[in-house]
DNA sequence: TTCATTTTTTGATTCAAATCACATAAACAC
DNA sequence: GTGTTTATGTGATTTGAATCAAAAAATGAA
């Protein structure tokens, strides 16, 4: 990890603050206030920026890149809990009691973030309680999507929850093209294993599954093209 | 339903919105004047507080008995999401954007609540930073919770989770006795199999294969009694 | 109490996914 | 490029839980 100096009159002509949605709420003088405040850092592919069990103080905004969310289980399986992209936000959980990270998050690939303090942050909420009503509407939204995941875990079949996966990414990573939507998966196929809690050669079976219905065609590991998003629907809708 | 009017000066008396934590923040005179916009609902064993898709454009606060919030899959089973009982909130998600309930809501046994509306909620978020700080808190506990249940669901065997599932209704409905912990179930076998996403048989004989094991011995229904924690806890923790 | 209804238990069978054991392919460093 | 490492794919087998089918208990009402 190392402090980068990106910010400054630069930085501030950019406004970094200005694409995370939570300060969404405040005019261009708060955001200036807020830039103020916030310190830089960067990370590599592989690098963790926080440990489960530890106390940061402070909250993580992602400026650029990804990083996952993740606990290991008692038998040393990595279970994925988020993977958090540009404009998401992280760690507010341990600034208001002194609870300890839940989990460890790495990055994916090469990552920038905004980091807030402690204090700072809690003066920020007291100040403007705009951004905690914008908080609030998104950990309201990430809960949500955990409920559905859980939905998801608990008893949809397999199929289903690759095929809602593969549809959750093509919404949020994919680009159209000539025959489908192109979608740069933001996990390996071990990594969507994790998060699905399955074993990483039901992945293969199941992608390759898929690709024999003409429903997707692999392009590489981290690429897919989604040839039949009803279809993909369907499955993923539509338990057998 | 019934609208009651328990409330008044009778009620401001015992001051209901005192019992719950997100209001914790205040003092007396501030609890009274909430005391004021809140109004009381009552409801039967088997009555529905909310359905999937509604607007109900107001927060529900539990006051006495407990619900369950939960949705149902498309091959028509009910996924149980959550049990509220008394202290707990919910509705909070709909009152900020136009979003609709995600989940139906419906009374486990006689239920009264606390209701406020989505603009009086909303005024007093502004109001009073310190109430929406207390949201984001619980909210992050509720999210913390999910993660863990997501964990479970995901990668833990039955045994595991059913043993940690047990464990927590131990901590929080379970009173000591003199061969171990009597707790009172809030859900029946078949409403716990719909919690874990598991059938209803298998948590008959997960429960069967536990008191043989004498880690639990099953008084009725709806009461256990947890005769070995650390062993209920050996198993929640270790996937064999 | 007794009867009816609902809930739970138990057994037999089926099935989907985990596991184990490699083969193959892709990504990466040099 | 070549070789090395890491990621992915495939087959054979095992296994744990779902499902199907009744039986037995518990609950609730008259």
């Amino acid at each position: 990890m190392t402090e980068c100096n990106c910010c400054g009159p630069v930085c501030k002509q950019g406004l970094c603050v200005q694409k995370v949605p939570i300060f969404s709420a405040l005019n261009y003088e708060e955001l200036v206030k807020i830039s103020d405040l916030v310190t830089h850092r960067e990370y590599q592919k592989g690098d963790m920026l926080l440990h489960e069990g530890e106390k940061p103080g402070c909250v993580y905004i992602m400026n650029e890149g990804s990083v996952k969310a993740f606990k290991y289980t008692h038998d040393g399986r990595e279970q994925i809990l988020y993977v958090f992209a540009e404009g998401d936000f992280f760690g507010e959980q341990y600034l208001m009691g002194d609870k300890t990270a839940a989990y460890h998050v790495e990055a994916l690939e090469a990552v920038k973030t905004c980091v807030l303090s402690r204090t700072d942050f809690h003066r920020l909420l007291t100040k403007y309680p705009g951004i905690a009503i914008k908080i609030i509407e998104t950990l309201d939204d990430r809960l949500a999507h955990m409920e559905q995941s859980l939905q998801s875990m608990g008893v949809r079949s397999v199929d289903a929850r690759v095929a809602s996966l593969l549809l959750y990414y093509a919404d949020i990573y994919g680009s159209p093209d000539k025959e489908g939507i192109l979608v740069r998966l933001p996990l390996s196929r071990e990594g969507i294993a994790n998060y699905l809690g399955v074993a990483r050669e039901t992945i293969s079976r199941k992608f390759g599954h898929m690709e024999n219905e003409c429903l997707i065609r692999t392009i590489n590991n981290r690429t897919i093209l989604v040839l039949n998003r009803a279809g993909l629907a369907q499955v993923s809708g539509v338990s057998k």
